[in-house]
DNA sequence: TTGAAAGCGCTAACAG
DNA sequence: CTGTTAGCGCTTTCAA
């Protein structure tokens, strides 16, 4: 193993030469720098992180806390999240260490940061309540969630704007003609689970009230797990005719594929009997048919976002704002379109005239 | 920030004893190790993780090379080598350093080892030929590749048996009646640009030999990129009627996906006219219609393979052996069925009967 | 059963 | 412009 003290012997010089040439701390004489370089070259030297991260207290690494639910879909779209933390780490120049986590933890998180080997931590896929937020602000060290939780005191976050995604889909909705709109979410004792959920339903429930349309709680519609099984059960209440609903929003497009799969199955077409409209990024995902309307934002301009927040504060600047919302857009596709009845009435007068 | 020393200030012992009290090196009398970690959890004290990797030459963190080729959309499945590796890292006690890169960089692994960064490395999405592979033998430290280069020399490797897969593949379109099978793959000059192409080829012509069915190069067809222009051009002498074949074998699951759409905009139906046949692990992917034939392995016991292996080197064992190959499984779906012109000699048949 | 002391490789005062 | 020196917090000889 190369030390620096290799490299200053062969380069005749001491180790502080040596530590300044390669941080520019301190100016160098060109002469000697370019010799230490040669050397440094040479023996392809690279600093112990270790040792560097022992006397100057950073590591220059960020965590990313990655929660484990199997059964959630939704782990199929975190590979944009890491690779979009990742890609941009690097560009500032620190390292991703990734925590995965099969369970709550923040025992983890305390840990992680304990023992120094991270200089700030981002969170992924952050609940509606969440216990390792709260764990973060206990350590009073800098850290960045994507996603937000309900209660965002004092925490930085970056997220997509889901809030004015669900107006989005409603006002598209009844646009189209739909009143009876059905809203989705993961969740349980009517609190959604995942914050970008809760966000969405603030959102639906905006929406309504701007488009003075009554909102029964039972067109919001709680499935504990992003399973079929699941919705199958929190559906029931669609297929057995006891709940009346033109359209639905769901919050994943995973789940927006699960539900038209449930649909079909029953006998329901989209978009003829019911539409369906999805909030999230699906780049990554297969599109099924017909293809899903979605409001949509991107999720690595989201991750870009939480990490310049992040390594900001770690370089000492206040970040300029705590919330960051990613702008979403509408992207009209296949699954949905004017309610049934609607469609009917247009048809005769079209046939009218 | 709280040090060894503070603790054993407090537990009134020297600072020896909190270590070995700690870490159950050698023996401490059970009344001064309760009364330490008594004050350790106390003060939630946790050894600084660069003093303990400095000192002990271990940073018990892996590395996980993760290669950004953006358009190449196999990057979906990522997540679940990712998350694969992170959660059986856990279970033996080690971090996961993502390294996420956009270029090759063979320099980047150099920085990382050199730097002490990780004890050991992980690679995924290793290509038939890999600079990085290099790189890494180079250093002369522990890896493990998910996936193997065309040169395995000395590499100790885990990976799906690709090649068995492809036997697989074409013994059941044989089966069906199928003789004119065309295989599919990213690459350039007759040369699959991924390992997992490569032994997946070999597999393909290998069938052909035990079958004794001639394989002209021109149903080998190589796309420069997973997307929709690429494979429509690799494609066009199908279309064009200049190559003809009734069955496609896939190496991505994803690719199959792309696939069937192109064929379906260009009037051909799936399996009607053309039967489609993917290798791969298909775990995360949404179902399209119809719903695809695929020979698949768990991505999950490939990467809690690679990570035993690399832990079993990490702490001195020799691995039992070089190479482990994940088993596959053929799940028979909607978008094979026989050749058309063999069905409709059948269904002649039965109507004669 | 325990402690004192050395030193891992590096950065950054401090002193020339 | 450059070098000497003192640690950073920990593990581990070595000695008691």
């Amino acid at each position: 193993m190369v030390t620096i003290d290799e490299v200053a012997r062969r380069a005749g010089v001491g180790r502080t030469t040596v530590s300044h040439a390669l941080s520019g701390n301190r100016h160098v004489a060109p002469s000697t720098r370019d010799r230490i370089l040669a050397v440094v070259n040479e023996l392809g030297y690279q600093p112990n992180a270790a040792a560097r991260s022992l006397v100057s207290r950073r590591t220059m690494t960020v965590g990313l806390i990655i929660p484990l639910d199997l059964d959630i879909l939704a782990e199929n779209r975190y590979t944009d999240f890491i690779v979009g933390v990742g890609d941009r780490l690097n560009d500032h120049g620190y390292r991703l260490l990734c925590l995965i986590d099969r369970n709550p933890a923040p025992l983890d998180v305390q840990r992680l940061l304990r023992s120094n080997s991270v200089d700030g931590t981002l969170l992924l896929q952050v609940r509606t309540i969440d216990t390792r937020v709260e764990a973060l602000v206990a350590e009073g060290r800098p850290f960045v969630t994507m996603g937000r939780p309900r209660d965002t005191t004092g925490i930085v976050r970056a997220d997509g704007d889901f809030s004015t995604s669900a107006v989005t889909a409603v006002d598209y909705l009844t646009h189209l003609g739909h009143s009876q709109i059905g809203f989705v979410a993961t969740g349980q004792d009517r609190m959604p689970m995942f914050g970008f959920q809760w966000y969405a339903l603030q959102g639906f429930r905006r929406a309504h009230r701007l488009h003075h349309l009554p909102l029964h709680h039972s067109r919001i519609i709680y499935h504990e797990r992003e399973t079929e099984p699941s919705l199958e059960a929190a559906l029931a209440p669609i297929f057995d005719g006891t709940l009346a609903v033109t359209a639905l929003v769901t919050t994943t497009f995973v789940g927006a594929v699960l539900i038209m799969q449930l649909l079909n199955a029953h006998g329901w077409r989209v978009p003829e009997d019911i539409s369906v409209i999805a909030l999230g990024d699906p780049r990554n995902t297969m599109l099924p048919l017909p293809s899903i309307t979605v409001v949509r934002f991107s999720v690595a301009d989201l991750a870009r976002e939480a990490v310049d927040l992040l390594v900001g504060m770690l370089e000492g600047r206040q970040p300029s704002r705590l919330e960051h919302l990613v702008p979403i857009e509408l992207v009209i596709r296949g699954s949905t379109a004017p309610p049934a009845q609607l469609r009917l009435i247009t048809t005769a007068r079209v046939q009218t005239v």
